[in-house]
DNA sequence: CCACGGATTGGCT
DNA sequence: GCCAATCCGTGGA
């Protein structure tokens, strides 16, 4: 089993910490979803951080709705939610009940259970040693990998289906931050978090 | 009830 | 590099 299994499992307090902070710190950190009888594990390598209050990008901007009712609630929940008819991204909430703060986990590098992410993601195995990179190097990609939809929303991240495990530490030196992917409004906030030259990233 | 557009992806030019 | 696919949440009539 991988050592890194025996790192501890973070709890509440690590996720109701305000946004940013969060975002940075489960950088190099492992999420982790057991099945029946696998486990799949993978290290975080690129995130953006969204606010309820002045991000008109963040679904919780214009207040609490049927879906994203589980972002204003404490930090340590699990928000996935369903996009352009094809793909479920995932989020940790962050910070304190009614601030609408999450984190969305944009590219993951795997670590275990490799074999059932390419099984759950393409339905065969891989046609090269490249297609490896384009596993989970996107929010859609690795939430297929993980077997991740909107069924999972609002799970407990201190439980034991779907948690994320501590890890050491990545330098200031060896991360970057940029503005965000994919969004029309608040493009100028620097809140996309990640490893620098990691090849599991969703963009160069 | 209906219209619109999206925190993406992959295929084609 | 550009753009269509495809469903559903949201907001306005």
């Amino acid at each position: 089993m991988n050592d890194m299994l025996l790192n501890k499992k973070l709890k509440k307090n690590f996720y109701q910490r305000e946004v940013l902070k969060v975002a940075r710190d489960l950088l190099g950190k492992i999420l982790v979803k057991s099945e029946k009888s696998k486990t799949l594990t993978g290290k975080i390598v690129e995130l953006e951080a969204y606010h309820g209050d002045f991000d008109q990008a963040a679904h919780s901007y214009g207040g609490i709705t049927n879906r994203n009712k589980i972002m204003f609630e404490e930090g340590g929940y699990l928000y996935v939610y369903f996009t352009y008819g094809a793909h479920h991204c995932c989020n940790v909430v962050t910070g304190k009940k009614g601030q609408g703060t999450a984190v969305l986990i944009r590219a993951i590098e795997p670590v275990s259970g490799i074999d059932r992410m390419i099984k759950n993601r393409f339905g065969r195995k891989l046609k090269n040693d490249r297609e490896i990179y384009n596993l989970t190097s996107g929010p859609g990609k690795l939430c297929k990998a993980f077997g991740i939809d909107r069924s999972h929303s609002g799970i407990d991240l201190t439980g034991k289906e779907i948690f994320i495990l501590d890890n050491k530490n990545i330098p200031n030196k060896e991360t970057g931050v940029s503005t965000r992917i994919g969004i029309t409004r608040s493009t100028d906030l620097p809140w996309r978090f990640f490893i620098k030259n990691n090849p599991y990233l969703s963009r160069k």
